[in-house]
Formats: C-alpha cells, sequence, structure tokens
DNA sequence: ATGAGATTTGAACGGTGGTTCAAAATTTAA
DNA sequence: TTAAATTTTGAACCACCGTTCAAATCTCAT
C-alpha cells in the first residue's frame, strides 16, 4: 500500500489518521531510545519493543533506520526555527530578545522534546540530509550569533567573541538532554528562567 | 607474552617503554576516532588504521575495545581530577575558585584531550567501570556544586539552584567537544578566560 | 649471527542488527 | 458477513564487527 511517508490517495480518512498516529507513536518511541542509548546503540528492536510490534512493522511507516533518525532531526528543528523570529518580535533589546530565546529554547528541550538528544546524532545521518540539518542548525546558530553581536555594538554586552559565547549558551542547552529527565528529580518549571539570568547575565556589561 | 595493562616482569626497560608508548599511541587515535565517530560507530579497523596497524594487533595492547574507552575515560578523569583542589589552593573566594576551575577545565580541554568527546560516552561503559566513572564525575560536579553554594552563602552569587548552575556550566564546557577542532577556526588561547568570565559573571549578584 | 621474545598479520568464527519478503492476522468498508 | 485492504509477524538473508588464534614477521639481547 503506502510509500512510508504518505498514503495512498484513495485511503480513507479514518486509516490515514491511524497510520499517522502510529507513525508518530514510532517516532516518540525512538527519540526515547535514542536519549536512552543512542541512535548506533539502539536497535530497531528496541524502538519497536517500546511501541509494542515487532521490529519489521517499522517498515511500514519508514523505509530504514536513518529515516526514522532524520524525521526526529526535522521534528526537533521545527520545535526550535521559530524561536527567533518570536524573540525579535517581542522585544528590541539584545539581552532581552536572548533571554526569550534562550528561556523558549529550555522550555522546548524539556517540554516537547523530553531532553531530546538529537543535537548529538547529526553525524549518523548521510550526506545530504546531514548537510541540510547542519545547515539549518547553522542558521539558528547564526540569529543567535547577530543577537549577540547587536548587544556587543550597542554597549549592552561586553566586547566577546560571539561565536564562543554561542556556543557556551547552546552547549549549556543542549546537555540538558544528558541530564534532564521528564519527571526526573532535577528540573523545575523555572529553569528556563535561570538559564537565561545565568547565560545572558554572564554577558552584561559589567557595572564596576 | 604481556597481560594487557603491563609488562612481564623480565622485559628489559627498552621494550616496555616501547610497549607503552604504542599504548599510548592507540588511546590517542581511539580518542580521535571516538570524536569523530562516536564510540559506538567507531571500528577497531578505524582505531588500527589511525596507528598504522591492522585491527587485530590492538588485542596485544587492551583485551577489548570496551577497555580502550574505559582507559580514555580514565586518562581525561585524570586531567580533571585536580582542578577542584587546584583552585581551592589557589584562592578562596568562590568567583576566583569558580573561574579557576573553568579556565582550567577548558584548557584540558582544549590543548589536553583536543576535544575529548568522553563525557558523551558513559552508557557504552558496562557495570562497574560506568559506575566508576559516574563516580568519579559526580565527584568533581559536587566539588563545583560546592563552590556555588559557597558563593551563594556568602551573597556573592545570586540565589540560584546549584545544581542546575552546575550542568549549564559542564553543559558549555562538554559542547567544547563539539566544535573544537585543534588548530580549528574557533577558539584560541583566551577562550578559557572568555567562557570563565561569562559563566561566573552570570551568577554573581546584580549590582543594580 | 642467531635464537628467543615481542609484535603484527590474516584467516576464521559467531553473533548481531538492518533489511527483505511472503504469509498471517487484523481492520475496514460495503 | 465477506472480501479487500491494511498491518503485523516471523523466517531468512547478509554484511559487519568484535574477537580468537596461529603463523609470519620484526626486534632484541647475547
Amino acid at each position: 500500500m503506502s510509500s512510508t511517508t504518505d498514503l495512498a490517495p484513495d485511503v480513507s480518512l479514518h486509516v490515514q489518521e491511524k497510520w499517522l498516529r502510529r507513525r508518530a507513536e514510532i517516532l516518540r518511541a525512538a527519540l526515547r531510545a535514542f536519549r536512552e542509548k543512542g541512535y548506533a546503540e539502539t536497535t530497531l528492536g528496541d524502538i519497536a519493543e517500546y511501541v509494542g510490534v515487532r521490529k519489521t512493522a517499522l517498515y511500514h511507516y519508514f523505509p530504514d533506520k536513518e529515516t526514522i533518525l532524520y524525521e526526529c532531526h526535522r521534528e526537533s528543528l521545527a520545535e526550535v526555527s521559530g524561536l527567533l523570529s518570536a524573540a525579535r518580535r517581542r522585544h528590541t533589546g539584545a539581552a532581552d530578545r536572548l533571554h526569550s530565546v534562550i528561556t523558549d529554547h529550555v522550555r522546548v528541550m524539556t517540554e516537547t522534546l523530553d531532553g531530546s538528544p538529537i543535537s548529538f546524532e547529526v553525524p549518523s545521518l548521510s550526506g545530504a540530509r546531514q548537510a541540510e540539518i547542519i545547515g539549518a542548525r547553522d542558521q539558528y546558530e547564526k540569529g543567535i550569533r547577530e543577537i549577540v553581536q547587536q548587544g556587543i555594538s550597542e554597549g549592552e554586552f561586553e566586547a566577546v567573541d560571539p561565536k564562543l559565547a554561542v556556543f557556551a549558551i547552546l552547549g549549556a542547552i543542549n546537555w540538558i538532554s544528558r541530564w534532564y529527565r521528564p519527571g526526573g528529580p532535577v528540573g523545575t518549571a523555572d529553569m528556563g528562567n535561570q538559564f537565561a539570568d545565568h547565560l545572558v547575565g554572564g554577558l552584561l556589561k559589567r557595572k564596576w
């Protein structure tokens, strides 16, 4: 019947929605497995077990293992991609914009992606897919760098190397996937704010 | 002849030193391969190729792949483990101590470990080894947390959750392995200082 | 120079995991 | 209810990779 990204045109709406629900379930299970074991050590059997099927059922929804990873990446990026423009709309100053991006990114990491490890698994993608994901990631980084540069130019931030500053910020945020567990003992509703205060505060011009 | 952690007692000094040199070379190659591909995707053939031997030669020096990883972990921890006590000896204030630890840790990451990805590969260790590495890592984190707590208690730092603050700091530092490349375009001699200024500065009590 | 020891190599093994494919099972729609 | 469509399953395949082992090669020490 299906190509594994969408359904045949004559399939009923009910069947389509059921298919999409199962597909989404597989992606959720994959994300969890990748977080726990990494992509390479996760077997299709692991993912299937979390879903409650056998590994070969996954081929009804995805053509191969890598595509599952790729789709996880795309979903993660979709969550993150609007954060910059939202921060720019809401705020004019660099500090407020940066604070907003960080807070939102932490929220996405913890509430939507459940501590997604996806930032780590880029090298497992092949050729064009890897280039695409890296491209989108680099766009996001660039956008944050521009905010930092804005802060420096307007005298709000110390004259740091924006690239290093952004790597530090994104490192802190991406590392959340290493320790954050939904319902775990660490991490509260306010952690986005603490992260942002810390990471933005450290850039502000010192008043001596 | 050898057990793979040391040599037979009657082996000449010359042969011992040669053996140890080769062994160290293998560890260096492994660290590089793990950085580039991750532990799971790195084959023994990859490591061997970097050394210029065949994969089976590695068994003369290490009993299995995991032991290579374990030894990489131990070496990394050896580099990091003295940083806390050094900072405590050198400084009395929390901010100075924290600044010192961060600067030193960044230096170790970039100069000694060439951007070691080792923080990421803990789940690949089995049982007792994993517990050991996690234990040592947790000790280090705890030490940093105590510095942060000192800063809070003495009114030097904002009243943050020390655990979150330390995760942010260690995230930023560990993330270096994702973008830092020896001789690469990013990263200068002063990046440790920028990182430390940023990450410590963000904790300092605000003066309004 | 030579024999012993150290080091490296290549062949082989076995287990694992991604993938294919056809049959079985389940669901759907008339 | 029934046939068609969809979904799941299990058997099988094969490539790959960690590991073993004995032979080949190299190095060392006398």
